[in-house]
DNA sequence: ATCTAGCACTTAGGGTATTTGAGTGCTAAA
DNA sequence: TTTAGCACTCAAATACCCTAAGTGCTAGAT
C-alpha cells in the first residue's frame, strides 16, 4: 500500500477513534495537513473501500475503518508508544503496595482498566514452570484432608480431599514427609512423575487413601495453575459505548464466562510481543464486534498473560503501550517477591 | 393502610415491574380482576399519590411506585414465596460440585446471579468466629517469610512478610511450632491475646523480627478476614434497564469499589432475616436508584452475608425468596465441610 | 498522468406540525 | 359510596420538510 494511501487510512482511523463518527474527505485534509485537496482523498478512499479497509454506513456518510483496516493500521506500527512518565509512575506506585499475590493481582487489574479505559482480564501466574516451595497436609476431620501447596512465586494452592478410609495422624505425617522431601524445589510439572510409585511402598490397608491424595495433588499441580482469571473495570464498557446495551453486552457475558477467556489468553502465543485481535479475527461469535489486545508477563520462572477487551474502535497504540507497560512492571514486582 | 387500597398499590407495583411503564386505572380492573369500576380506582390512586406511594411521570400518564411505595409493599410481604422444585434441585446441583472455598463463592455468586437476575455479591466467611486448625511459617528467602493460617471452615489466609534481620531456619521452626501449639483450635479473635508475650520470651537479637511475624499474624486473623467480596452477573444490569447507562452506571461503579459493598453489608443486621434497602434508604449517593437485598448465611460457626443489588424496580419477593434460600443451603454446604 | 474545482446527487438526522391514544380529574347520576 | 360519562392533557408516534455533510463524476488545470 502506498504512503498517501495509508496516510489517508490511518487519519480515518484516529479520527474515527475519537469521535465515533464516519470520517468525510473534507476533515481529513483539515485535521491532518495533507498537502492534497479533498477531491484526491476521495480518490484514494474510493481505492480503500474497494480493497475493503474502510466501509460507508450509507451512501452520504463518511468511511470508517474495517476489521481489515485497522489490522493493517496495527500491523504498521512499528514501535509502540510509550508511556508518559506521569502513567510509569502511577503504575510502580500502585503496584508497589501490594502485599500478598490476590492484591497484586486486584491492583494490576484495576490500574490496567484505568489506564486503557477498557475492560482487564489477568491470569494468574501459572504454576507449571514454578517450583514447589512447600506443602502441607491438614487434618481437617479424621477423613477430610486439606492440602496446601506454594510456590516459589508466592502463589499457593489449596484442596480438601475425602479419603476412602480415615488415616492415622502418624501415617499423616509420614506421608507428608515424604511427599515434601520428594517434591520441594522440583517443578510443579514434575511432580506427577516424581510421585508415580508413591503408593507402591506403602502400607497396603492405607494405599486408596494416599493413592487419593497423590493424585490431588498432581491435579493442583497440573491443573489448576493457570484457570484462575480476574476481571476489572467491565463499567467502563458501558461508558465507551452509548447504546452499549446492544453491541458490548454479549462481550460482557463472554467476559463472565472464564473459561472461554482463558481459552482466549491462551490461543495467544506465548512470546512476549503484544498481540492484537480484531473483530471476527475472534472466534467467539461473541466476540465479533470486539477487540482484544493481551501479552505475556513473566513471574519469576513462568510466563502467564494480562490484557483487555474492548470495542475495535480503540487507540490500539496507546492501549498497546499500557498493556505492554503494566506487564513488565507486574514482571519486575512478582520477579522481587 | 385500607385493604383495597392496598390492593392497588401492590397491582401497580407488580405491573410496573413486570412492565416498567406506568400503569393506568383501566389496565389494573382487567389485570387483577378487581371488583370495582377504573373511576373508583383513580380515586383510591389519587390518594396513594397524595400519601406519597406513588407518582405520575406526567400528567396524562399512569402511576409508578415511589421508595415509600415498595417499601411498605415489602413491609407486607408477610410471607417469603417458596423456591420451585427445579429451581432449588439447580441450586443443590450446583454447590454440590465445588471444590474448595474459592470455587464456592464463584459457583454462588454465578447462581445467585442467574437465578434473580440481578448483579449479586458475596462476602468471603469471616474468620473471627472460626477456629484456628493450622498455621505454617514458610521461608522464601532467608528474610522473607510466608505466613499461612488455615480455619477449620476452610478458609485459608496467606501474607507474606519482609524481615528487618534474617532468622535462622530453626529459630524460625520454633516459633512455629511455638505459634501452633499457641493457637492452634483457638479463636481467631483471641489470637492477638495469645501472642501478646510472645516477643518477651524470645532471643534479644531476634525479637524484631518475632515481632515483625507475630503481628502480622494477628492482622490476618482480625482485619482481612471479611475484606474479600465477590461480584458476578454485571452483565445483567445492563440486561435490566435499556437506558442503562444513564441510570445505572453509577451502581455498577459502586460495586467496583468493593470497600463500599462491604461497608453496606456490615450495616445490615446481623441476624439471618432478609434485608432490604430501596433507593434513598441507602446512603451512598450512586445508589440511590438502585436497592439491596442481603441476608446473611453462616460457615460453620461464622456468619458472613450475601445479597444482590439492583434497580429499585425489582421483583422483591421472587428476588428475596431466592437470596433467602441460596444463603440456607450455602450455608448448609460450608457447615458440612 | 495526476490533481483539483465544480456540480449534481444522495441521504441521515434535525426540526416542526399534527395526530393519536392512554390516562386523568371532575361532575352528576345510580 | 360507587360508577358512568366527558372534557382535558400531554407524551409519543407519525408525517413532512429541509439542511448539511458527504459522495462520485466530469472537465479543466498542472
Amino acid at each position: 500500500m502506498d504512503e498517501r494511501k495509508f496516510a489517508v487510512l490511518r487519519a480515518i482511523i484516529e479520527d474515527y477513534v475519537a469521535t465515533q463518527e464516519p470520517i468525510g474527505s473534507k476533515s481529513i485534509v483539515e485535521r491532518h495537513r495533507l498537502k492534497v485537496s479533498p477531491a484526491t482523498v476521495r480518490n484514494e478512499m474510493a481505492v480503500l473501500e474497494d480493497e475493503g479497509y474502510i466501509v460507508q454506513p450509507h451512501t452520504s456518510a463518511g468511511r470508517i475503518p474495517t476489521d481489515k483496516g485497522y489490522r493493517t493500521f496495527v500491523d504498521r506500527l512499528n514501535e509502540v508508544r510509550a508511556l508518559s512518565t506521569a502513567e510509569s509512575k502511577a503504575i510502580t506506585q500502585v503496584l508497589q503496595g501490594a502485599v500478598d499475590l490476590d492484591d497484586v493481582m486486584q491492583k494490576t487489574v484495576k490500574l490496567l482498566a484505568q489506564l486503557t479505559g477498557q475492560v482487564s482480564v489477568i491470569q494468574y501466574p501459572i504454576l507449571s514452570n514454578s517450583v514447589v516451595k512447600h506443602i502441607d497436609l491438614i487434618a481437617v476431620t479424621d477423613s477430610r484432608i486439606m492440602i496446601v501447596l506454594v510456590a516459589n512465586s508466592g502463589r499457593l494452592e489449596q484442596a480438601t480431599v475425602e479419603l476412602p478410609k480415615p488415616l492415622s495422624l502418624e501415617e499423616l505425617d509420614s506421608l507428608r514427609l515424604k511427599l515434601k522431601s520428594t517434591i520441594t524445589d522440583k517443578k510443579f510439572s514434575d511432580v506427577s512423575i516424581l510421585t508415580s510409585n508413591f503408593s507402591k511402598t506403602a502400607n497396603p490397608a492405607e494405599v486408596k487413601s494416599i493413592e487419593v491424595i497423590v493424585e490431588k495433588v498432581n491435579n493442583l499441580a497440573m491443573e489448576s495453575g493457570d484457570q484462575k482469571v480476574m476481571v476489572g473495570g467491565a463499567g467502563n464498557l458501558a461508558r465507551l459505548d452509548p447504546d452499549f446495551s446492544k453491541n458490548l453486552l454479549p462481550v460482557l457475558d463472554e467476559i463472565e464466562e472464564n473459561v472461554v477467556v482463558l481459552k482466549l489468553l491462551g490461543e495467544m502465543s506465548s512470546s512476549d510481543d503484544i498481540f492484537v485481535r480484531i473483530g471476527h479475527e475472534n472466534k467467539a461469535s461473541n466476540l465479533h464486534s470486539a477487540s482484544i489486545v493481551a501479552t505475556g508477563y513473566s513471574s519469576g520462572d513462568s510466563l502467564s498473560k494480562l490484557g483487555i477487551v474492548g470495542p475495535t474502535r480503540m487507540d490500539y497504540p496507546g492501549t498497546m503501550a499500557a498493556v505492554g507497560a503494566v506487564a513488565r512492571y507486574l514482571g519486575r514486582i512478582l520477579g522481587n517477591q
